[in-house]
RNA sequence: CGGGGCGUAGCGCAGCUUGGUAGCGCAUCUGCUUUGGGAGCAGAGGGUCGCUGGUUCGAAUCCAGUCGCCCCGACCA
């Protein structure tokens, strides 16, 4: 969309407010709201008002441009899927309730398309057979159902949602990393153009399955998700990432000695009877794995465990263990270790504890710890899992530097997928032998909506939004200060006229409002440039430019500033 | 689903404890004045107090139920 066009404020379509809504938490919902940009109907459904659709066309047209740069051809699925498909996939039990499920007449299953991996995968079956048509890449911009347990913060998460979906099929893994790296370029590159500031980071594969995989995490306080970064370039999802930990050894002299240690159940009070920091503690948990089995869990004392990454080492369905299953188990609160433990229960510990030789542990009697336990002579481990979550100081895997911590907005994530859809649903293909194989497949998301949030949390002050030209609504406004002066309105109507004619996108502010209320919607709505027509310049054959990022103004003569403006503006567009 | 909070005019809120004619600010409409950072004065319109039932002579207010919304946790673009 980058055509001229010009609006009138007096009609344009944004209904501003003084106030934030009581219902808005996050700086991008409120200002949404208050830009006249979203309403809502109901929790997680919004309309997207004139200034809304425009931004998310704009960063509908990156999209597109990158994807057609790297040979992704675009589509459109139905967004309405009969049930046999996720039943051929297993997903239809196994996606939950988050799956809008609905029926026709006949009383027939379908559900609202949360992601379209079966049904992509059930087209292309039917259409590909041989290795010489792969790869193919396909995509579509569309809206997408899940019913979130909890919509929240506006666009951030809602039930409705746009999303770009890709999906590429394969014959061999080396076609599919090779489109997965070009997917992954390109989605740094759509970032980039729109003005948010992203990381790439490790990422966990979750429900959509699947090996590698890399988040697009839009760096930001009021983000979702938790990551640590390093300079080297490292970068994970704190549920992903595999750090090392700086592990401290524990207090005594290496021999196992067991310590009174009275009225101390938890980790503070452990670290403080001993005087050693909570990193050279070890914490005992218990649950119950998969299979039903009791398992204790060793973990160093000031990391949390990670529920991501304790379904992948436990099974998804283990639960920590209640009260009732400490007791049944022989298990004491508070000083659980691994000497000792009651026949039956298994005894595992985090990977990062490997080398460690002297451990501070609780003696699985109240009251009581053990100093110097040491594995592989004091106790053994069946299994060495990785379990923790990575915080702030952990040692980075790449270059031993400290991690720093960081949240961010998940604005798209890139899979390497496999066969799980292929296998499920036989997408297969016959290779120059002739034998047939299931197609190896990645997928590749992009939260259009979420990025209008991510790039308004990264573009925003005391006055409202602050758009990045190439994603703005409109480029200019142009701001006649007095109403009906028969000099200032005819030159404001000019220099719309000639920066329409230069190809930049105008909105005039023709209402008959005082300059106060201009100036407030004006930076309110964010656009990047306000061209200020007013008395006092005028008489000096000047109009005033004022820029929204750095508020900063000039004085340009009436005869020049169109071109200037629209120079400026259009080598801002990306 | 668990924990917390809120539903009164388009928006933001007060009133509820201690039942008795529904209020304030902003917005809207009219008129006059004003016009470089959300104007002033005068006037006007707009509300089944989320819904249902109960208590009562009388319920926004008390009680029960129900629906919706927001925040914290488990899910994800």
């Amino acid at each position: 969309m980058k055509t001229s066009s010009c609006i009138r404020m007096s009609s344009l379509y944004a209904p501003t407010l003084k106030e934030d809504p009581a219902e808005a938490e996050l700086a991008s919902h409120k200002l949404m709201l208050r830009a006249g940009m979203i309403r809502k109907m109901a929790s997680g459904l919004y309309s997207y008002l004139p200034l809304a659709w425009r931004v998310i066309s704009k960063i509908e047209a990156v999209v597109r441009d990158e994807m057609d740069g790297i040979g992704a051809q675009e589509m459109l699925l139905p967004i309405l899927t009969p049930a046999e498909l996720w039943h051929e996939s297993g997903r239809w039990d196994k996606y939950g309730p988050e799956l809008m499920r609905t029926k026709d007449r006949h009383d027939r299953d379908f559900c609202l398309g949360p992601t379209h991996e079966e049904t992509v995968t059930a087209l292309v079956r039917n259409e590909l057979h041989s290795y010489k048509q792969l790869p193919v890449t396909l995509y579509q911009i569309q809206t997408k159902f899940r019913d979130e347990l909890r919509p929240r913060f506006g666009l951030m998460r809602g039930r409705e949602f746009i999303m770009k979906d890709g999906y590429s099929f394969h014959a061999d893994q080396e076609s599919l990393q090779r489109t997965y790296d070009d997917m992954r370029a390109a989605y740094a590159r759509v970032c980039e153009r729109c003005g948010i500031r992203a990381l790439p980071v490790a990422a966990d594969t979750g429900q959509i399955g699947g090996s590698t995989s890399v988040e697009f995490m839009a760096i930001a306080d009021a983000g979702e998700a938790e990551l640590v970064w390093c300079d080297c370039g490292f970068a994970a999802d704190t549920e992903a990432a595999t750090c090392a930990v700086r592990v401290e050894e524990g207090p005594g002299d290496g021999t196992l000695q067991k310590v009174a240690t009275p009225g101390c159940g938890t980790i503070e009070s452990i670290a403080a009877f001993f005087g050693v920091p909570q990193e050279a503690t070890r914490k005992a948990l218990a649950l119950i794995d998969a299979a039903g089995e009791p398992v204790v869990c060793i973990v160093p004392g000031d990391h949390e465990m990670n529920d991501c990454k304790a379904e992948h080492a436990f099974g998804e369905g283990y639960h920590m263990m209640t009260d009732e299953e400490l007791a049944q188990y022989g298990l004491h609160k508070g000083s659980m270790g691994p000497v000792g433990l009651p026949a039956g229960v298994r005894l595992v510990a985090d990977v990062s504890l490997k080398d460690s030789q002297s451990w501070l542990v609780g003696a699985n009697e109240d009251g009581f710890h053990y100093t110097g336990a040491r594995p592989g002579r004091d106790f053994q481990p069946t299994a060495w899992v990785d379990v923790i979550t990575a915080r702030e100081g952990d040692v980075c895997p790449t270059c031993g530097k400290p991690l720093h911590a960081a949240r961010g907005i998940e604005c798209s994530q890139v899979f390497q997928l496999g066969t799980k859809y292929s296998e499920a649903l036989g997408a297969l293909y016959t290779d120059a032998n002739g034998d047939e194989h299931p197609m190896i497949m990645g997928c590749y998301g992009i939260g259009v909506s979420r990025m209008v949030a991510a790039i308004i949390e990264q573009h925003n002050d005391e006055h409202g939004i602050v758009w990045p030209v190439c994603v703005a609504p409109y480029e200019v406004s142009v701001i006649p200060l007095t109403v009906g002066d028969d000099v200032i309105a005819p030159v404001a109507e000019r220099l719309t006229a000639e920066l329409v004619d230069a190809g930049i996108q105008v909105v005039l502010d023709d209402r008959k409002e005082r300059p106060g209320v201009k100036f407030a919607d004006n930076d309110l709505m964010g656009f990047p440039y306000q061209l200020v027509v007013g008395k006092k310049a005028l008489a000096e054959g000047n109009v005033e430019v004022k820029d929204r990022a750095t508020g900063e103004r000039e004085l340009i003569a009436v005869d020049e500033v169109a071109k200037v403006l629209a120079e400026r503006v259009i080598s801002q567009r990306k």
